[in-house]
DNA sequence: ACAGTAACCTGTTTGC
DNA sequence: TGCAAACAGGTTACTG
């Protein structure tokens, strides 16, 4: 499931082998992605010229001097570089070529995204209205606290809307709480301004740790030549329900917040 | 403004 | 063994 760090682990792999390299043409195979690929793509990006690749919350925007090509990875997408005309294989949705390599984009479950965005992209109907980045100078525990005020909702469901905060989805809410201490159910508004400071750190230490680590792996997510991540390795609650807490050796509880799958320890979050 | 939930999708796991 | 239901989750859209 790519979150920030995964989607990060991809721009810093891709970046060396596409930056200054001109778009030789595109090949949609499977245009129904969340929103449909324009079906005029291998036109629109013909010619141009890559100049730089950028991540504002999960979404890729690879800049040209034309233009930007904007993807997000879904739930089960990946990018890789791959030598031009790899045969292609189920759910390889779209292929950017240029002269020495492929850019493919994989995505089995679609909930993915390629869209062409002419002039700002900071201007974009879905890059409009995103908190900050959460390993951008802005962001701080006094910025959570001042946010949280009169806030009703779970932490854990604060800290993964995206208008609070970016990049952080289900597996970094968890280890995050965890790491700082907090009960995924406790009130956002009923957090003190120390539990904030904590919580900041925390998230972004564990995103930062994850980057380190290439990702977290767990079914779907490959980098760009296909290696996995090794976060996994490090989690200490996520998908661990009835093992040991590797803190303090109580077992790990979970339950459902927000439609989503919940992780944590009893004794070490409060 | 806020909170909660359904929907999108398909591969894998679970249950009968 | 086989088939159906449940599950996984990022994000948007809708409801109250």
């Amino acid at each position: 499931m790519p979150e920030l760090p995964e989607v990060e682990t991809t721009r810093r792999g891709i970046e060396p082998h596409l930056v200054g390299r001109v778009i030789e043409g595109a090949i949609v195979r499977d245009a129904r992605l969340r929103w449909p690929i324009p079906g005029d793509l291998a036109e629109i990006v013909r010619g141009k010229r890559i100049v730089g690749i950028e991540r504002r919350a999960k979404y890729l925007l690879l800049r040209t001097d034309g233009g930007t090509i904007l993807i997000h990875l879904g739930m089960s997408g990946n990018l890789r570089i791959l030598p031009p005309q790899t045969p292609a294989s189920k759910h390889d949705h779209v292929d950017l070529c240029f002269t020495d390599c492929c850019l493919r984009l994989h995505d089995p479950r679609r909930f993915g995204a390629l869209l062409w965005i002419e002039g700002d992209p900071q201007t974009h109907p879905l890059l409009q209205g995103l908190g900050p980045e959460p390993l951008a100078e802005g962001f701080t525990g006094d910025y959570l606290y001042q946010r949280a005020q009169g806030r009703r909702t779970a932490i854990k469901s604060f800290l993964m809307d995206g208008r609070i905060l970016v990049g952080v989805g289900n597996i970094y809410a968890n280890e995050s709480l965890f790491l700082a201490g907090i009960h995924p159910s406790r009130v956002a508004g009923s957090i003190d301004r120390e539990g904030y400071r904590r919580l900041a750190k925390s998230v972004r230490q564990i995103l930062a740790h994850a980057i380190e680590q290439g990702g977290t792996t767990l079914r779907d997510f490959i980098r760009e030549d296909g290696r996995p991540g090794y976060f996994a390795q490090r989690l200490n609650v996520y998908g661990r329900t009835g093992a040991s807490c590797q803190r303090c050796g109580v077992a790990i509880h979970e339950i459902r917040l927000g439609q989503r799958s919940t992780f944590f320890c009893p004794q070490c979050q409060s």
